[in-house]
DNA sequence: ACTATTACCGACCAAGTGGTCGGTCTTAGT
DNA sequence: ACTAAGACCGACCACTTGGTCGGTAATAGT
């Protein structure tokens, strides 16, 4: 049990300077070794606690990614309150976490799904099914809006969905290297736009 | 001359075909042999034209990426018509290239910003002009669409530009795996709510 | 016919790469 | 005190990488 968690600690370890790396750097231009140095460990240490480098990879997304989605993009949208308050919200925080240079899960993902696309088909099923549930509580925060009489009945909750994850994910990519706190203000100013577009007409004058 | 020629196809033949694996498999999982084994030409040939693989990428950058660019995503919105109808039209364009799986530069772009971010500046760089060449090129359009009363004159040009390349990237991000064609037209849809949602009030009632 | 340049070949190199494996400390259980 | 398992070490391997370099076939100019 003592044991357990000498093992569990390491793999932690190992697992969060690896996602470091493998975001600043490429998953494919990161070696095993960078990672282990980083770390002060050895080649024996590393393949002791995974099978190989994917391997490896993937209990990130699934201990690290995944866990963060969550917190960040999808518990935040999951009340009863005015929905698209609770989405805006939670876009300016997650880029606000991300001007400031820390991980932001959500390019992280989109990131990955650059690099991964058409060259590993395993890890991008698990990239996928993550967005997927993104999309899918996104989808249902929208209907939950109109239900609550916040959002114009009308709209195609899917494609509310759909548009805003690609407005995130390209704001990001636009933000890495521009202006990011600038961007990021005309960006949020464009959403809130957006997003009135599509609220319920109380003025049905 | 006709020397000069011969070395300007072959050139070109590595090029076009460099372009085609950076982009299927990335710049740094894609080796020079890789591309010298699709042309069957050698090593020598290869550092006979360009000095170095970055030298080479650099080059295909400028030589196609930029000259595609124009074409696709700049050319066809500098018309003096009703502006919004440009931009839809051309996305709407780019995104049916997309969805037929031909290279949309527009993605390549941001696919390449996402590779090279934080690992090469010099490549960056070049990828950020273009960016830019992109974005004044918006911005400009929908100051003329406001010049012109197709555009609300309160809008913040910079920050439609901007939500609009933002929207383009993503959704491209979206499209690599899951439905494209349906996401495409999901996503043309609320782009075009968007855009209404920034149209001049004819209706000054 | 001779020569010089262009365009290309392919063996070679040093520096990495992911992954293996025999060994060695430390610790827990008896 | 002895043992067995857990956690880790680091030398080693086959292979790939970007890049070099001495050569050669074809061609253009004279």
């Amino acid at each position: 049990m003592e044991k357990n968690l000498k093992r569990m600690a390491t793999m932690q370890r190992m697992q969060v300077t690896g996602l470091e790396l493998f975001y600043k750097k490429g998953y494919y231009n990161t070696s095993v070794d960078d990672i282990l140095k980083e770390l002060n460990l050895s080649k024996g240490a590393f393949y002791y606690h995974f099978e190989s480098k994917e391997d490896f990879f993937i209990q990130i997304i699934e201990n690290l990614v995944v866990r963060k989605m969550y917190g960040m993009l999808i518990e935040p949208i999951e009340g009863h309150e005015h929905t698209l308050d609770l989405i805006t919200n939670c876009f300016e925080d997650a880029l606000e976490t991300a001007v400031h240079n820390e991980l932001d899960f959500g390019f992280v993902l989109s990131n990955f799904i650059n690099e991964f696309n058409g060259r590993n088909d395993k890890i991008m099923k698990h990239l996928n099914d993550i967005l997927k549930v993104w999309e899918v509580n996104l989808v249902s925060a929208i209907q939950r809006g109109k239900f609550n009489g916040f959002i114009d009945r009308h709209v195609d909750s899917e494609g509310v969905a759909v548009y805003l994850m690609s407005a995130y994910m390209g704001i990001r990519t636009l933000m890495v290297e521009t202006a990011p706190s600038a961007r990021k203000y005309r960006f949020m100013a464009q959403i809130r736009q957006y997003l009135k577009s599509i609220e319920a007409k109380t003025t049905t004058v």
